[in-house]
DNA sequence: TTGAAAGCGGTACCAC
DNA sequence: GTGGTACCGCTTTCAA
């Protein structure tokens, strides 16, 4: 900037002023566009952040599970599409559901001075979350509650959407109905499974202990619990699978031991390509999107100075028939 | 910092000394770090990129296509992964095959100084790529070569992939084989259909030019284009899509006509569930970690000091016999 | 309107 | 080893 203010010959707080489209005289402009053009001149936006009055990098951090998984993918699109309204960019990172990581990201994001959080709690670092925000940081949760004080959030109705799963397998005659869980630490496994136990009372149905398997984590998991049930003396008739990797995995094994025709089953999140599946998966869909935007739009408004207490926003949840969640029990046959 | 020194009292370099870590009597270090953590203190990393010497930022630049289709996510993942081993972070945005988007991020990439660029091109801004080459960010681009002088790329071996799926095909009886392919400004949809006729020619069949639909984007067109495909007097009697979301778009299409039993279909790039279908999608893989990979480590070659010339590097495709590419031919029945 | 100079939060160099 | 100081590239007074 400065060399080219010397080829320019002017001042080099003029070059910023045209850099930033300030007032200039059209020829002071155009000389210092030329020099510019002619050095390579490239501006440094870490520089002028630093100088700039309100500190602001025009970065968002965003802390997430998986960035590979579908769910953390649409998250992810949505948050930098609205982020992108806003001139901001977005760093983001990957937990795999591990504290010591999701700290590390928080500790590096903060360090390089992010203008806001929008991050997927692991659940079990709730301190670093509000030590953030302390710290001038606005943090919005996704996906799930957090205990940190005075942190947004944006969450689906699990409970209710889990609960009129039950409902309806229940209507279907349903009686012995499972539940497949992700990892206890994570707050929607939690909530779902909580739906589940809430749906069951609900109709009056008994909850079996046995057909519960939460704690699962992955597909192979969710495969092998399924295997189980299924093996049991007094099987499941219909599998409520608590997460999208959950339902693969069940499904799958449905398929191996050809029941997908005769044992419902229920995804919580919807799947690519579930509806050409025979039967399709029924799911209790989420819209990413959506969540996503909301997520986003609560952080820039704090970014624009709102200051009331914490906002928890709970996005409904919608019930996708495709067949799988549609089977009869076997004793209506 | 200089807080932390008064409060300390030590000199602000020895503040500075005890974050980076060196040598500094134990005694002042305790001082300093109880002061530090007494006010409060975070390191402002882009301060200290700015002053170091190396310039540094830690942060990495990666242009996707769409930060929500999988194959981005992975590709994301994995880079993410390699990154972090080296201590970088990743600033990510998407293009959507817009030219104008991606010299929007090219740019601000750059001018928020990320040490190297990782990118999916669009293919209708190469002169950006080099430009930013020149002004010192490494390139490396990913899944798309480049006429781009001095950029490693990545890639897979396209033809090769497609020309193999033609040969088994032919090899099952099939004559009348079609074609459907993604916008014609993308690298790998020339490179798949170049397959195409390549693979037609080794088997000496001849190509249709009514079999082949290019410049198809999104599920929704695919879907279309096959609807008249198997409208045409002399029908395909198989399909090779040349993407996941035709790949998606085709099958829809052949489920609502009952002909996913009858019409053999071959996609290129895996599907999640694809082998829960009945019949089961038949793809030509990409290992997406192994590409990300492989761009990730290219790149840190280049940060290190490699200063060569331009690197290409061609993975190789796998092909996931399911079903769907193993129907015969109906004149074989 | 324009330019000189101070300073954002650090690091690197230098003399002690 | 430690502290003082110049300075990274830029924005922001402030005086001209």
């Amino acid at each position: 900037m400065r060399d080219v203010a010397t080829m320019a010959g002017v001042g080099i707080a003029t070059v910023s002023r045209v850099v930033n489209g300030k007032p200039v005289t059209p020829d002071l402009a155009e000389r210092v566009t030329r020099a510019a053009e002619q050095l390579g001149y490239r501006q440094d936006l870490t520089a002028s952040s630093l100088r700039r009055a309100d500190r602001r990098t025009h970065t968002l951090g965003l802390v997430l599970e998986d960035a590979a998984n579908p769910f953390s993918a649409a998250l992810h699109r949505a948050v930098e599409d609205a982020a992108a309204e806003h001139g901001m960019l977005l760093l983001a990172g990957s937990t795999d559901e591990d504290p010591v990581r999701e700290r590390g990201l928080l500790k590096t994001f903060t360090a390089r001075r992010v203008d806001g959080l929008i991050v997927v709690p692991t659940g079990q670092n709730d301190t670093d979350l509000d030590a953030a925000r302390r710290a001038g940081t606005p943090v919005v949760c996704v996906d799930r509650r957090t205990t940190a004080p005075q942190v947004d959030t944006v969450t689906v109705d699990n409970r209710a959407g889990v609960r009129a799963a039950v409902q309806r397998l229940h209507e279907a005659g349903h009686r012995r109905i499972a539940f497949l869980g992700d990892l206890r630490s994570i707050w929607t496994a939690q909530e779902r499974y909580t739906g589940f136990v809430e749906g069951l009372a609900t109709v009056g149905c008994v909850l079996h202990p046995s057909l519960v398997r939460r704690g699962l984590h992955g597909a192979e998991a969710a495969q092998a619990a399924t295997h189980d049930l299924l093996a049991l003396a007094h099987a499941p008739t219909a599998l409520i699978s608590g997460q999208n990797l959950l339902t693969i995995g069940a499904r799958r094994t449905l398929q191996e031991l050809q029941l997908q025709r005769r044992v419902a089953l229920i995804g919580f999140d919807d799947l690519s390509l579930a509806d050409l599946l025979e039967p399709g998966i029924s799911v209790i869909a989420q819209d990413h999107a959506a969540i996503g935007k909301e997520a986003a739009s609560l952080l820039f408004e704090r970014l624009e100075g709102e200051g009331g207490p914490a906002r928890h926003r709970v996005l409904p949840t919608r019930y996708l028939a495709r067949g799988s969640g549609e089977l009869p029990a076997p004793e209506d046959r």
